[in-house]
DNA sequence: CACTATACGGAACGACCGCCCCGGTTGTCC
DNA sequence: GGACAACCGGGGCGGTCGTTCCGTATAGTG
């Protein structure tokens, strides 16, 4: 197979560009005839480069993670599990704030499906994983989560954040509480550590 | 204004939950046609009784936020503030998370932006506030947060909780987390009770 | 410079959807 | 029971969107 043509590789980069920008702006229901145009470049274009629709969004979305990936490598090493973990969480949450196809995908609506089995995203969930774990056996965070509940977290809190009027303080607020009660020992509100049944704690007394 | 013609009232009646049901698992992109489908009728008959689509879309909506609200009022007479609150908040929440078009109209985006200044809006914000004061003035609900960040944190918790796999008891996770952040005392955290800025409290240090 | 594989652009196609319209039907009232 | 008004169904219109196709242009090569 041989290397590109230079205008073939100079306008898949356009193109590539104008998608991020277009999905992280309106998600996956973004006209393909506009990130086309927004690239200088006829839909036709488009299709040389990318299969579908589906494939281009996906493009986007697991380079996206590939950035995030690295950066919760980084935070492995961090002394203090449970800043890392936090510090973490809060970078996906904000990132899904503002790139409206990153909470599409963690949310499993929208197009992509198929992205569940790729490896960057087996990636992401198993640094999450390992921080998570850290900070639980350091105490920071409560022992009562899984991988799977930060995840649905983060996809809630994204969502939250990315309301109509997204004040700074109103998200840091918002992140105040989510993180908050990640780290919360179940113990101090008056439930049971491992249980923890009774929705939320509501239903009892 | 003469009542409905018998046959005109119950068509009225099956559209109607026709509509909550597609409304409920699709959200507003619930096809017309199907929605008329479902409803044994022709399209024709929907636009007879609704001028249009968002019309159709509000009268389920808010005659959903109508029967919240009568369940927010109910709980103000509670003798334990704190209870009345998060389990409201608990109770929203579940029903964001198994009717798409709540979480729709509650996160501004979709359809419905004439929504917001309909009274039932309205009142559900007050109830919702009311609720929020009085589990403040308590204790029993941290004090750095308002209505608004409460809405907030109901979509996401809405959002979170209705993705793929919907375990019931992932669910009652879920929710013991975003109510114990709710509750979570900011000087327990060794943040200062009043700012709450530095970003969720882990810049800081 | 000429030749060919490669890439480009945008018109065209089919599917879907919200909405309108009209010929036929059915409830209602005298 | 008859006549009129209200109502029904579904076919059709205009628009959008994803995808395909093909005549044209251009980069790479000897």
């Amino acid at each position: 197979m041989r290397p590109l043509r230079v205008d073939a590789r100079r306008n898949r980069d356009r193109v590539l560009e104008a998608a991020r920008a277009a999905f992280a702006a309106e998600g996956s229901d973004a006209s393909l005839d506009d990130i086309a145009r927004g690239a200088g470049v006829g839909a036709g274009t488009v299709y040389r480069h990318f299969a579908t629709k589906e494939a281009l969004f996906e493009a986007v979305v697991l380079d996206r993670m590939g950035e995030l990936v690295e950066e919760g490598v980084a935070r492995v090493a961090d002394p203090d599990p449970g800043r890392a973990f936090l510090s973490f969480v809060e970078l996906l949450a904000r990132e899904g704030a503002r790139k409206r196809d990153i909470v599409e995908t963690f949310s499993s609506d929208g197009i992509g499906l198929a992205i569940g089995s790729a490896p960057v995203f087996r990636a992401l969930i198993d640094v999450l994983d390992e921080l998570l774990g850290r900070a639980q056996r350091a105490g920071a965070v409560r022992g009562d989560i899984d991988v799977g509940d930060v995840l649905a977290l983060l996809t809630g809190s994204a969502v939250a954040m990315c309301r109509s009027g997204l004040d700074d303080e109103q998200s840091d607020r918002l992140l105040a509480v989510i993180c908050d009660g990640l780290r919360a020992d179940p113990v101090a509100h008056g439930r049971t550590p491992a249980a923890s049944t009774g929705t939320a704690g509501l239903t009892e007394r």
